[in-house]
DNA sequence: CTCATTGCAAAGAGTTTGCATTTCT
DNA sequence: AGAAATGCAAACTCTTTGCAATGAG
């Protein structure tokens, strides 16, 4: 993580390691609050504010994917592989998905756009409740 | 609307029926702000606190739909036909899609999910700069 | 040494809530 | 009349900003 930093452009910091070691090892969205609870959990302190700035600017920087979770707050995984999430509307358990159907699909779309030539990022995540919380158990 | 919003157990108020018909209209996601002016311009007032539980109670009841336009506010439009966005990162330009193809492929992604059965709703939208924008004109 | 990074406190934006009042049905 | 909807002010949450202090390269 410290050698991907610098290769960014980044300052190495204790802090910023922890985060991305953090968001690579969970391999899913976290908010700003969980990721600041797991940081304390080793001991690692950054103030939240710090946090934000942090975490916009990985995103900027492309370390960082920022995702749409339909919460109050930002939540952010670690962007290796292109991918999508559903997502557990009551437990918020994530399941990812990949699919290059689609992603050719939208290729096509965006072709045939009249006002659109190209994209940059696009959201795609599935809601509703798994299995577990459908069923009352849990 | 009126009849719509009694067909829905809605009490039919002057800034209710207004505010679905200025998103029928547009026939385009809106943020709280934007209906708020759009009321202004037709001397229909409602306080913004309103504005937003009777854009979340309509929301619940399936008039509208919630759209995540990646933007600091929430953003409503009519929830006539199912349909997504392509969206100008700059000039919030809209261009909307649909695909059967797409849309058949998420329901086998969700067939083929251990953890998910059935899904009750998926954010899909494009994001990137218009061909005005990309090209500096505008 | 220098500039990016950080902490802290304060400000800001968007959204929600409590409660008295008004308006539909 | 009764229930739902509204206005207003205050509260709340998430996020950003200014600035002085710190730390990585």
């Amino acid at each position: 993580m410290r050698d991907l930093l610098k290769e960014r452009g980044y300052k190495a910091t204790p802090a910023r390691i922890e985060i991305l070691k953090i968001l690579e090892n969970v391999q899913k969205p976290l908010s700003v609050e969980q990721i600041s609870h797991e940081l304390k959990k080793k001991s690692v302190l950054m103030n939240e504010a710090t946090i934000y700035r942090t975490l916009t600017s990985f995103e900027e920087g492309g370390l960082l994917r920022k995702i749409d979770m339909r919460k109050d707050s930002s939540y952010f995984e670690f962007n290796d592989y292109h991918h999508h999430h559903i997502v557990c509307k009551k437990c918020d358990r994530i399941e990812d998905f990949e699919s290059r159907e689609i992603e050719k699909a939208l290729a096509r779309i965006v072709d045939s756009s009249s006002l659109f030539k190209r994209i940059s990022e696009h959201s795609l995540e599935l809601f509703g409740l798994c299995t577990k919380c459908e069923s009352g158990r849990i």
